[in-house]
DNA sequence: GTCTATAAGCAGATAGAC
DNA sequence: GTCTATCTGCTTATAGAC
């Protein structure tokens, strides 16, 4: 019980960072600004974490555990009432676990899918052993789901298809908008998740079920 | 004609310059790397840009004219010798303009796509307002396109299949891969703009003709 | 137009007092 | 566990010789 107050320190700590590494992304973001804006002494992070990147990794590794788990769970819990799997059912589960994360008391929670995104956009080869180290339960599961949800379709076809859904859900929780690069004046509201979650569904399913 | 052989200088920044800012992005990006892989001198990027900021919206505008305007003539050819346009028309000219980027013979055409993923997820907001500037044109013609083929669907949710359908178009040619992320084992070619457009053609062209 | 030298600043990381 | 002070290195940008 020798430790002070540094689950505060630590949690202040991780919670602007996220924020930070969410919107200006790892390397526009500063430790510097990062410890200013939560309160803190620099020299912490390195005490805590040891690195700006195990400090990246700290962040990424606090949401994609209860993510996954509250993906595979409402597949789970769908599978044991339903005998044959709906495209709708596994897009619903992810909506629904990227949901938990949105509504969640912790408000940065929703940006883990920006998180996410850059991982998928930038090359952070370290972090994503990491987070792959991590997931194959995941990655494994939803492949199960998708080869059930697409009976007809080669294996190299169902994980274009989970490719193409994922990348799809993930950039449009995201918030992300082309249109505000393209035209300002004719953009969508698209960081509102529930505006998110009412168009972006009927969008990945009927390209779930596409004919080949 | 006082000019020697800066052209070269400029064209090497250019080629050089792309390939970081896609790979890398603007702030991971330096000038110092830029400029030994160009083998030039690092006092030329200022000299014939004059900073960095300045390199990157070069870098952005070199591509996006033609980009838009291949979009721009695909869909006029087509609207020329059809009554009616389809799903399949709009998605096709966008893939076409994708395709003419990657077979350029400059090979690093075919990393605007990474560009633009990356102007959705950062916060450029100075970039966004030139390229915005650049590109009303685009984004009126292709809204316009977009509400023929979707009579049925009010304004709000024409925008939002329009959004899904660039974003998809642009992540899926960017060739970023969630599953690698996710797990490296059951990966798909990402890399590959023949499998893209494969698969990712009948996903949004679905995803567009999707009932409400 | 090209180059060297240098300015001025911020970055991540660490040592050591308290 | 927290803090200050500092080290080392890299960044953009510029002034001035050639």
């Amino acid at each position: 019980m020798s430790q002070g107050n540094d689950s505060q320190t630590i949690e202040k700590i991780l919670h602007v960072a996220e924020e930070h590494f969410a919107v200006h992304g790892f390397f526009a973001s500063s430790l510097r600004q990062i410890t200013r804006d939560a309160e803190v002494n620099v020299a912490a992070v390195h005490y805590h974490f040891g690195s700006k990147e195990a400090l990246f990794v700290a962040v990424l590794n606090r949401r994609i555990v209860p993510f996954v788990q509250s993906v595979l769970c409402g597949l789970a819990q769908i599978q044991a009432t339903k005998q044959v799997l709906l495209a709708e059912d596994v897009v619903d589960s992810f909506v629904h676990a990227c949901f938990e994360l949105i509504q969640s008391e912790d408000r940065n929670a929703a940006l883990f899918s920006k998180l996410v995104s850059r991982l998928m956009l930038d090359e952070y080869r370290q972090f994503r052993e990491l987070l792959a180290a991590q997931n194959e339960n995941l990655a494994t599961s939803l492949l199960a789901a998708f080869g059930q949800i697409l009976p007809d379709l080669p294996p190299q076809a169902v994980r274009w298809r989970m490719h193409l859904t994922l990348s799809t859900l993930f950039n449009a929780f995201a918030g992300n908008d082309v249109l505000k690069a393209l035209a300002p004046a004719t953009v969508v509201n698209a960081k509102d998740p529930l505006q998110v979650a009412r168009y972006v569904k009927p969008f990945v399913v009927a390209g779930l079920k596409a004919p080949i």
